[in-house]
RNA sequence: GCGCUUGUAGCUCAGUGGAUAGAGCGUUUGGUUGCGGUCCAAAAGGUCGCAGGUCCGAUUCCUGCCAAGCGCACCA
């Protein structure tokens, strides 16, 4: 619809400039948007401000030129504000259309294919298989989960992946915690646990054989024990694969045919025994170590190993999520991807650090001190959907101060419950309407003309684009702060409409007709974050 | 020293090259013989970190500075 409008005015500029009426210049991007207040209509966009110079005519009255030209018709009502916007409003026909259309396609009401026929390979969380994940593991987690199911909702085929880092050093330092020998690192209950489970007892004499097998028994131990079970009964998150390090990555040779790779095209060269690729040349600051002096693959070489297994896997765009700590690592990647070939898109979204505060003073969190709180407890205190909910609220970009001694009051306070509650409300009245024997069905949506109604229509027409934006830029945010949208709307619209109104059937069908289509939308918009969406409350 | 991210209401955070910068919590004041008040309505509360620059117009873009977080391995 706002397409639409874009090529009727760039239209009515082209013609304006044919009749001599305005200067010959080169055509802007010609932007109609969304207005920031109802009060101005739906759509308004800014060319009459934007063109005013080249045009050499004050704003105000090229907008009137344009309105002029642009005549009047069926499509909307056209008016022109200060300083030189120009305003459209929908008729009532356009905004009710929206009905029909969702309760038509039910959950796929924004479904698009934007997406069709490209594979993505969506990587997040990744934490090592050293320990139970915390909350930065957290915040990537619902957020790489809920990116996954909006991309699909937009016609992608997705893989959401879980690098398992099995196959380098810190197996050797779980190995070595786990025998509680000299060189332990990480502490906490958890390692008890471990330990206990396996029968493994202190063995300060280990030798290097017998640690790297501890070590590799007990990460998988983490990861089927922990990692696995947070994720499906505390996160529900379901990857679609776990790729680990040792067996598919490092076991299958692909370091070294990645090597081979990047020493085919002249990428690789020696210096002081050890082997480098030429990261810089795909803007790294520096180039990077594949093999370190005495011959051992680096860390890297792993990850360029990783990236030839997504490439050969048929991935044509690449999401990676990293935290904050890891945002030295994204040149590096980036050029590894580009020194494989891959020329499609790659994002890689980096989460800001979770601080931890109580009592107004940050706690310091450390897996070696083992006083890290994991994901487990915080859902565990709030529940999975208010966890959920709030760190997918909030842009990565944020620092956020996650405050314990407010989790639990927050878990009252967080608009989680505003949105399920508007939710549980719909689904009463519709148990309402059948007890009064009332459907939306073949209503009279020319009713439907109150202001609040209005504001319910405008944001189910915002939906589909919505979810597109949100698979392009990744602003998952995005999705909580338009379901509480929808859901203020909605109560604000309850309090001052009655649906059903016996003394006025007509009227409560046409808004029983809107409020399905609410409830159809607010439902989807909950089960793409990943929330539920309660009949009752 | 260099790099990335951030600095918006008392607090937690949205947002934007333009029309009066928003929400929740907190504070104050109203509203219900109700389709569930887990709700609605209203008020108070802001030099959008500071200083320059670009622009018809900057909180938004650019530069510098200040502050905070995180990085800067032949560790993973």
């Amino acid at each position: 619809m706002k397409t639409h409008w874009e090529d009727r005015i760039r239209n009515v500029i082209i013609e304006l400039q044919k009749e001599g009426t305005l200067p010959s210049f080169d055509m802007p991007e010609i932007r109609v948007e969304w207005t920031r207040d109802e009060r101005n209509g739906e759509f308004a966009t800014n060319v009459a401000l934007a063109l005013s110079k080249s045009a050499k005519i004050p704003p105000m009255e090229l907008a009137k030129l344009i309105v002029a030209k642009l005549g009047t018709d069926s499509d909307g009502t056209i008016e022109i504000a200060m300083p030189g916007y120009i305003n459209i409003t929908l008729p009532q026909t356009a905004l009710t259309s929206v009905i029909s259309e969702i309760v038509g396609s039910g959950g796929h009401y924004g479904d698009s294919l934007i997406g069709e026929g490209t594979n993505v390979n969506n990587e997040f969380i990744s934490a090592n298989p050293t320990g139970p994940m915390h909350l930065g593991n957290g915040r990537g987690g619902f957020f790489g989960d809920t990116l996954s199911s909006v991309l699909r909702k937009v016609g992608y085929s997705v893989t959401s992946e879980y690098y398992v880092n099995d196959g380098g050093g810190q197996v050797l330092k779980l190995g070595h915690s786990v025998l509680r020998d000299a060189e332990a690192v990480y502490g906490g209950e958890y390692i008890d646990e471990v330990r206990k489970a396996l029968s493994i007892g202190d063995e300060p004499n280990a030798d290097d054989t017998r640690v790297r097998k501890v070590g590799e028994v007990a990460a998988s131990f983490v990861l089927e024990t922990y990692i696995k079970k947070t994720l499906d009964e505390k996160m529900r998150i379901a990857f679609d694969s776990f790729v680990s390090e040792r067996t598919d990555i490092i076991e299958k040779g692909l370091p070294e045919r990645a090597i081979a790779i990047f020493g085919d095209k002249g990428l690789t060269y020696e210096q002081d025994e050890a082997f480098f690729l030429r990261t810089t040349d795909f803007g790294d600051d520096k180039d990077r170590a594949l093999l370190k002096a005495d011959g051992e693959r680096t860390y890297f070489a792993s990850d360029c190993g990783n990236m030839l297994s997504k490439i050969e896997r048929g991935a044509d765009r690449l999401i990676l999520t990293l935290g904050a700590d890891h945002h030295g690592y994204v040149s590096r990647i980036i050029a590894a991807a580009r020194a494989l070939g891959f020329s499609g898109r790659f994002d890689i979204f980096i989460l800001q650090m979770v601080r931890l505060v109580k009592d107004g003073e940050e706690i310091r969190m450390s897996k070696r001190a083992g006083n890290v709180v994991t994901i487990d407890e915080l859902v565990d205190l709030v529940g999975h959907d208010v966890a959920r909910f709030f760190f997918l609220m909030l842009s990565l970009d944020t620092h956020m101060n996650f405050d314990l001694g407010l989790a639990e009051e927050r878990s009252e306070k967080n608009p989680v419950y505003y949105v399920q509650y508007a939710h549980a409300r719909l689904s009463s009245i519709f148990r309402k309407a059948e007890e009064a024997d009332l459907s939306g069905d073949d209503a009279d949506l020319s009713l439907l003309i109150h202001p609040k109604e209005r504001g319910l229509f405008r944001e189910l027409l915002m939906f589909p684009e919505l979810c597109v934006d949100i698979a392009e830029s990744g602003a998952v945010h995005k999705l909580p702060q338009y379901a509480i949208r929808l859901a203020d709307r909605l109560h604000s619209f309850y309090a001052d409409c009655r649906v059903i109104d016996e003394g006025d059937p007509d009227l409560s069908k046409a808004r029983l007709a809107l409020v399905s289509a609410v409830r159809i939308v607010l439902a989807e918009t909950l089960r793409l974050i990943g929330v539920s969406a309660p009949e009752k409350m």
